[in-house]
DNA sequence: GCCGTGACTACGC
DNA sequence: GGCGTAGCCACGG
């Protein structure tokens, strides 16, 4: 993969339990401030196996950006790491946003 | 190389 | 947080 991505993916990896961050955050964190919309389409390219736990991935406001079933599941995952979680998605950044360190 | 599209963000209301 | 709008970057057709 490129470094582009291997960065990417090294930042999600790196996401405490308990915690989320979103598209943009994990852009800057890893070193490409402005490529949230990328972060959003590599997560969107992900393969299915992968190990990554993009479920702790949202977007700016606090929103898991998904619907149907892939929501459910990313919620389901949340609230088993005790993330308090909506039933449309929503959760509090105030809280729960990882600080990139 | 232009154009539409997207699991986005920032800004104003 | 919600809606509309503009700007953003990369990819597929």
């Amino acid at each position: 993969m490129d470094d582009f991505a291997g960065q990417i993916y090294s930042q999600v990896h790196q996401i405490p339990l308990g915690k989320v961050s979103t598209y943009g955050d994990i852009a800057k964190f890893a070193g490409y401030p402005g490529y949230h919309r990328q972060v959003g389409r590599l997560m969107a390219t992900l393969p299915e196996g992968t190990t990554l736990p993009w479920y702790r991935v949202v977007n700016a406001k606090g929103m898991i950006s998904q619907q149907g079933d892939d929501l459910v599941r990313q919620r389901q995952r949340l609230l088993a790491e005790g993330v308090e979680v909506s039933e449309a998605g929503k959760l509090s950044l105030k809280t729960y946003r990882w600080d990139g360190r």
